[in-house]
DNA sequence: ACTCAAATGTCGCTTAACTAACAAAAAAAT
DNA sequence: ATTTTTTTGTTAGTTAAGCGACATTTGAGT
């Protein structure tokens, strides 16, 4: 549709953001100055204030972005409308894997220690409920759903971290394949899910 | 002096230079086209005539600044009034070696193959004649002083575009000290030079 | 509590870079 | 050889981004 944006406009959003994650790896956020991101962008500080309003709505529009990006990508991997299953929730595993090692430096930044305050994480945490209960859709549960989503979330966020954490010791798909087994071997059943 | 250029015109001129760094990589000079720089430079094609007349001006304003900043490493380096020797011979080599490694993808570009072309191998040439003659003024020769500046600019051009071609099979020091090895051995002795 | 320095937002004014469109030159295709 | 397509330079008008300067706000240091 705007198929036509200004190129100066893309140019300055990008080696803003380009400049923003950059430095929330160097510095960390509270640290960073507008005048860093300029710096660091090469554009003057002004420009900034045309693209966005101050820091905070920088660091929600990156993330919000950065979201929006893992979110289609798994509403595509999964419009397979197979029931939810062990071997689906790995696969949908190694696509977040994947994408994040896309996108290492933000996630990096966005994930680690005192950056998850940021709200990034339950954001995060959410996509993946939404995306799990999109395939839960009438499948009967012998346990709460909420619970369930919850609970899978928290696995799936808990290891996205760990992962991160220890610089990728693991390939996404040899992940997301350990992963596989702990579910298909765990909680899944007393859902009554079949595991497979 | 210039302190204050515009920073939209550093940003384009740099720009422009990575792009076609990176393009006379990908398909060779002959085939760029200055749409291709426009379009990885993510700038309009007007805004390149705003900086370069054309495609050769590009190409003669990017290699006399590589060579410039080469020109000026080695005066730097080779200021120290000693007199021509083979130490100080294998030390320039070092120098440029180490130089080149830095800009290694215009190197890589300009010096192999079909490259040579473009002039840009006797223009580096001439710039380690100089250097050398410039520390060789008032040395006693036994033969002529042109004829020793062509045989040790051969010489070196040659192990250089060896070293470049073969992707950087020793470090510089390395290289730089076999090149002294043959130097000291050979031709020096004959030319009335201390070999130390 | 006070001072000074640094960072933030915002304002005119100027300029580089944008879009779009053009004719001429070069290459490719028929 | 001749048409077609691509690339080249160049122009005119518009817009994003530059610069400098300003009043506030914020934070550290004393």
């Amino acid at each position: 549709m705007n198929k036509k944006t200004d190129l100066r406009i893309i140019r300055s959003k990008h080696s803003i953001k380009r400049a923003f994650i950059e430095l929330l790896n160097e510095k960390g956020y509270e640290g960073i100055t507008i005048q860093d991101i300029a710096d660091k962008a090469m554009i003057n500080r002004n420009t900034f204030y045309l693209h966005y309003q101050n820091k905070p709505d920088l660091l929600n529009a990156s993330m919000d972005e950065l979201l929006e990006e893992l979110n289609s990508t798994l509403n595509l991997c999964s419009s397979s409308k197979s029931p939810v299953s062990g071997s689906k929730l790995e696969q949908l595993m190694q696509t977040i894997l994947e994408r994040i090692q896309d996108s290492t430096p933000f996630y990096k930044a966005l994930l680690l220690d005192e950056n998850r305050i940021y709200g990034f994480q339950s954001k995060m945490e959410e996509i993946i409920k939404n995306t799990v209960e999109d395939g839960l859709d009438n499948t009967p549960l012998k346990i709460s759903k909420e619970l369930l989503l919850q609970y899978i979330a928290s696995t799936f966020m808990g290891i996205v971290i760990w992962w991160v954490k220890n610089d990728y010791s693991y390939t996404p798909k040899e992940l997301a394949s350990q992963f596989g087994k702990i579910l298909t071997h765990g909680h899944l059943k007393a859902a009554g899910i079949s595991d497979d």
